[in-house]
DNA sequence: ACCTGAACACCGTTCAAGT
DNA sequence: ACCTGAACACCGTTCAAGT
């Protein structure tokens, strides 16, 4: 028996980790805090001993789900595919970032990440250039994971269909070999888009 | 008086539209069935005769949103403006249309206008090109307007403030013309940049 | 320190019935 | 063609009170 439904008593991480769990069950839409409070046998209300609002948990969530983004610089490519994948990594993961992320001002993990990356290739205009970056990341992770969910539901118009997400890999790559231009070594990053 | 909110009867477009003048008052989260059926004095089942679902409703104030692109083929940076600048005429209509867009496949109004500007310009690749720069207008739109929302109302940590959406231009621009590289005239795009 | 119980002011949606 | 009235199954949040 799992410890997280049972009657025990709960701390903040523990709620937490309950809500993260159920976030990649039933996604953002159906992640209510009485739905979390269920999940951990307690009262809707408990919950707000724990957090002031489902704002502030939805934040923590957010906190969480980027937290695996590597802090040391590799290539920009390399970093922009790790921030998308930390989105991935959750249902709904991208919308309860993007949807969280303007309350941060400026500087968060993922930005900061990109930056360090864009100045060891020697990009000019790096803080920028890492913002339009976490804007296209995170718009793009959005959509895509948003259409992945619409197409497994067969919410969809019927059409060509089949590989959906097959070109948005392309999509993606370009659009961040894009947005790094203006590096001292254009020529990595188009030959890594042949790839 | 206006004719929005007394008890003649309505059709769909009358609904739309003063659901659409709603969404600009109050904000997308606040945006309810009952709220928009409360304006027009009506009770909120009634909405159901001219939309099956919220969804309906939403995708359809999406459409007409995003309905004053202009078609015809500028600039890759002119029309990418206009498309951010019509997400901007409403309140919380970047993140409307982000979340309405995955229900339709590919090819929206704005990615079209985008895809032949680009085609204008000698673009390769300038379907791919046209899908990564709609993300980023969306994505990029969708922040800067959920920050706005969040400083009017002095959501943010205080600090430097003022000018919390000075360089965003700067960034959009930037975003903008990376995304529209591999042109056959790039100097045209990095001349505008530095206006 | 952590939770219950009850309440308040809301939601989207369905459906028979009215005009 | 368009709407009412009532109901169903939900929401987030507050707060006194319990242990």
């Amino acid at each position: 028996m799992s410890p997280d439904h049972n009657s025990t008593r709960h701390d903040r991480d523990g709620v937490a980790r309950a809500a993260l769990a159920l976030l990649d069950e039933v996604g953002l839409a159906d992640l209510s805090m009485r739905r979390i409070a269920s999940r951990l046998d307690v009262q809707p209300s408990a919950l707000y001993w724990h957090f002031s609002s489902k704002q502030e948990l939805l934040a923590e969530l957010a906190d969480r789900i980027t937290s695996t983004i590597p802090s040391d610089a590799a290539d920009v490519l390399t970093t922009a595919r790790s921030i998308r994948d930390a989105l991935f990594t959750y249902r709904d993961g991208a919308e309860l970032v993007l949807s969280t992320y303007a309350l941060q001002l400026g500087s968060s993990h993922a930005q900061a990440a990109l930056e360090r990356s864009l100045r060891r290739q020697g990009s000019a205009d790096a803080e920028e250039r890492a913002v339009a970056l976490l804007h296209f990341v995170l718009g793009h992770a959005t959509l895509v994971q948003q259409r992945m969910h619409a197409d497994s539901h067969g919410a969809l118009p019927a059409g060509e269909a089949v590989d959906v997400t097959s070109g948005l890999d392309r999509i993606f790559d370009l659009g961040v070999t894009g947005l790094a231009a203006g590096t001292v070594d254009d020529g990595i990053s188009e030959r890594q888009l042949r790839s």
